[in-house]
RNA sequence: GAUCUCGUAGCUCAGCCGGUAGAGCAUUACACUUUUAAUGUAAGGGUCCUGGGUUCGAAUCCCAGCGGGAUCACCA
């Protein structure tokens, strides 16, 4: 890696930290008797004896230097709390060196360290931490970005830049306070969906995440490769058809967040991995699946936010139960003024043509009704919106609607434009089932290709028979990003992914150290604009000598100069 | 996959019709024993994403590539 001038210098302080007889990565756990925050809020000047003593650790964020005096802002997990660092206090004696050379100059933006001392109040009001010793637990190399605040937190050269906060997300987490809130948010939100389905009775349980028939939803997966067995495995596009086969054995109500893979684009509302919180209840239906959905979020809006709204940009989407029923039918009319009810394929894609929807041959009767759902009316449902009874055509494994002929018993959960959560009175007819995939087999021969395989195994489970059950799968990305204000998924993925990042240089450094360049020369030889291997070999050795001699001086290096011998020794 | 757009110092960004590369913060040095976006003085720091082309001359114009973003397509 070529190094900036501060990543020298800050190596070149290690080099002379170490001189001094400090270990810039100490091994010994240190003593925490505080967390920042615990101080801020609980610190007064009558209870100032309760933190006489106290000692707390974290990152440096900003070096405020008054001359005998310095200001810190130390940053540690719960937040940021001022330290008040002086001279006299810290070096005692005689020997300044500690408080001159460390503290002063030798301490940089980014660099871990441990305090101890008491609690005051500044001048201007500050509660901080008077420190009575220092020490530092692990040098920072790399300068953080520097994101500046004043007091009201109005944030200064932020860093924005999308591709070094998601490629670099424990810097991001560093220097953004809020993306870490954000993070603890989908934690609570997670936590109060397991703590609604275990009060509920309900058993967390883990399946398989490599398949070998991809089940349980119209998707591509990613495909690999089992050795031992030599078969092709699938990364699951769902859990669904294996946590019936449980309620199948016997289990009441199973649940599972689920990782689920999807060879598909990527974009503001889609990553490859994503997380699906599946569940599914013997003995109930969709109406029943409803109020639990409802329970469900309603709880864990209030539990995240403190509320059943949560803000969305300029939106606001109230959680509070009941949410709005809508049958797909009357929401296409609605939006459209067209009666589709009754129309067969041809009527559809006529349909379809009117509305200016590109639709093509490989598709059937369900996706040329869901295009239009799609475009014409998802979009408008901002607040929580169940779209009820889908046509029986996009709906394999959903029971048969118990009324109205044509239908199944199925609903989706909208919500800001966006499909959070789908659900349905599972198909429990083993006989029906098989003609279900039969039907989608013969869509993929269309040429569909998330269809879905016949899972034979699947209808085995079936024939032994299942009760009647409702299911239901939650976005749980999508979720969050409502629970959290988020734009784009990517913000509530810790690690989104991204096209592997290319290390510029890697390669040449690993061919100059095998012709034996010294480790500490290759710097200055990238400096110099070698890019090459080829283009090294074309240099001169004495022009070579000349110009690293003189990058060397210029970096300020205390480095064994090359040799005309030595260099002559790498061109070979 | 398509279209549009962006890529300049560690960070945020400016750089006009092509003419020696700029600011603030950060860094380095000095001063300052309760500061707070601390301040003052001085200094250093650049593969202008990469590679080609046009030109006497390219950060700037053209082409290709790489990377990001947006929109669309895809995606129940």
């Amino acid at each position: 890696m070529q190094l900036s001038e501060q990543e020298i210098i800050r190596r070149n302080k290690l080099e002379e930290l170490r001189q001094l007889g400090i270990d810039p990565y100490p091994a010994p756990s240190v003593p925490v008797s505080h967390f920042s925050v615990d101080i801020l809020n609980h610190f007064t000047e009558e209870k100032k004896d309760q933190f006489a003593s106290l000692s707390l650790a974290g990152r440096i964020m900003s070096l405020n230097d008054k001359g005998k005096v310095i200001f810190v802002k130390l940053q540690d997990s719960k937040g940021l709390i001022q330290l008040y660092v002086r001279r006299d206090d810290i070096c005692p004696g005689e020997d300044k060196t500690f408080f001159d050379r460390v503290v002063k100059h030798l301490l940089d933006l980014g660099d871990i360290i441990a305090v101890s001392g008491f609690v005051f109040t500044t001048k201007t009001g500050e509660t901080t931490v008077h420190v009575q010793s220092l020490t530092l637990l692990n040098k920072s190399l790399k300068p953080l970005p520097v994101v500046k605040r004043d007091e009201e937190g109005h944030v200064f050269d932020a860093v924005t830049d999308p591709e070094f906060r998601y490629r670099q997300r424990y810097a991001d987490l560093i220097i953004n306070p809020e993306v870490k809130e954000t993070f603890v948010k989908r934690t609570r939100m997670i936590n109060a969906m397991r703590d609604f389905l275990n009060a509920h009775g309900a058993l967390e349980v883990e399946t398989p995440v490599l398949q070998s028939i991809p089940g349980g939803a119209a998707a591509r997966p990613f495909v690999t490769h089992h050795n031992a067995l030599d078969i092709p495995l699938y990364l699951r596009i769902a859990n669904e058809l294996y946590l019936k086969r449980l309620i199948v054995g016997g289990f009441d109500w199973v649940y599972e967040f689920s990782r689920d893979f999807r060879n598909e684009g990527m974009d503001r509302t889609h990553n490859p991995e994503f997380t699906i919180l599946e569940f599914y209840v013997a003995y109930k239906d969709y109406f029943w699946m409803m109020e639990t959905t409802e329970k469900l979020l309603e709880k864990t809006a209030w539990e995240v936010n403190g509320a059943t709204q949560v803000t969305m940009g300029d939106r606001v989407i109230d959680f509070k139960a009941p949410f709005k029923r809508v049958s797909i039918f009357d929401a296409i009319r609605d939006h459209t003024g067209i009666d589709i009810s009754q129309m067969d394929e041809a009527g559809l894609r006529q349909v379809c043509r009117q509305l200016h929807l590109e639709v093509d041959d490989t598709m059937g009767k369900g996706k040329l009704i869901d295009t239009i759902f799609g475009e014409t009316c998802e979009p408008h449902y901002i607040q929580p919106t169940f779209i009820t009874d889908y046509p029986v055509e996009m709906s394999p494994l959903t029971k048969k609607h118990r009324s109205r002929p044509g239908l199944v018993e199925r609903f989706e959960l909208m919500a800001n434009g966006k499909e959070i959560a789908n659900a349905y009175s599972e198909l429990n007819d083993p006989v029906e089932q098989q003609q279900r995939f039969e039907e989608q087999m013969k869509l993929m021969e269309r040429g569909d290709h998330e269809a879905m395989y016949i899972d034979h195994d699947f209808l085995r489970a079936l024939q032994y028979g299942m009760p009647p059950t409702a299911g239901i799968g939650f976005g749980i990305d999508r979720i969050a990003m409502l629970m959290t204000n988020s734009p784009s998924i990517q913000d509530v993925l810790f690690f989104p992914q991204m096209r592997p990042e290319k290390i510029q240089g890697a390669d040449l450094e690993r061919e100059l150290e095998t012709a034996g360049v010294r480790k500490e020369l290759i710097p200055l030889i990238q400096k110099l604009g070698v890019q090459s291997m080829a283009q090294l070999k074309e240099m001169k050795p004495t022009k070579l000598f000349n110009d690293l001699a003189g990058m060397r001086k210029k970096m300020k290096l205390e480095i064994l100069n090359a040799t005309v011998e030595e260099i002559e020794g790498w061109l070979k």
